[in-house]
DNA sequence: GTTTCATTTCAAATTTAATTGAAACTATAG
DNA sequence: CTATAGTTTCAATTAAATTTGAAATGAAAC
């Protein structure tokens, strides 16, 4: 008769698999060794910030010199409430700040923001 | 009589904008200094891969050890559909691969999955 | 004050992503 | 071959993100 692999009480697994298991602390290590659900839920959302190009070419433009939302909105041809929707959430993510000059707004990137376009930059092949 | 901002013409813009504008090129300067769209578009779907406290816990998982589906079940607490949902994108995003092993498939991080764990981390304070 | 330009905000419509549960697939044991 | 455990796939639903265009805001010129 077979093992039930994942039911009550303990687990049939491959050998290769239940070695490295064992070797890591079994369920309980694993799920020790994982971050807060908090610090998961931060991390998901800076990415998901991240995760449109829309977003990331304002970010890009913003990497070069500190620019109204006039000059964003020529760079990247958008419409004025497409554009605003964009920075307000990237400013929610703290990646972009600004500062008031007059009639304009003037954006800059957050240290974090310069910093988050490292990130998955370098692994691009083409 | 004021000047348009961004009209169809030349622009009006604040002073300190209009002068680092200028030594980027203007707008045709920053449009040329921006990576293509297609290069944006794939950064920002990995970006995507990486925007679910799910997925993430999945991949921290697998830094430790290679897992079967019936493992990562387990430690994420989640039904085998939705799991199956979330390890397919990260397959597509190619930030994990498989092996089968008789009854089972055994999960893996590739290496730009195992680069990407680094990324944000690094960026959060508490 | 009023006007004008730059910009944001809001609510509705659209698109996209995630969840759910049932059915299908795959590999092994008997 | 048949039965079973592990797993994936599919279609339907639900939830979330994005787009759109009209209306509102805010700062400066007149």
């Amino acid at each position: 008769m077979r093992k039930k692999c994942c039911g009550e009480g303990e687990m049939n697994l491959p050998d290769d698999v239940a070695g490295s298991l064992r070797a890591c602390g079994g369920l309980e290590g694993l799920r020790s060794a994982l971050s807060s659900e908090g610090s998961r839920r931060k991390v998901a959302a800076q990415h998901a910030a991240l995760s449109d190009p829309i977003r990331l070419s304002l970010l890009e433009s913003l990497q070069y010199c500190d620019l109204c939302p006039c000059v964003l909105r020529e760079v990247a041809g958008l419409t004025n409430s497409k554009l605003s929707y964009h920075l307000k959430l990237l400013e929610e993510a703290e990646l972009l700040t600004w500062r008031q000059s007059g009639n304009w707004r003037i954006y800059s990137l957050t240290p974090v923001g310069r910093i988050s376009l490292i990130g998955l930059r370098r692994l691009e092949k083409d």
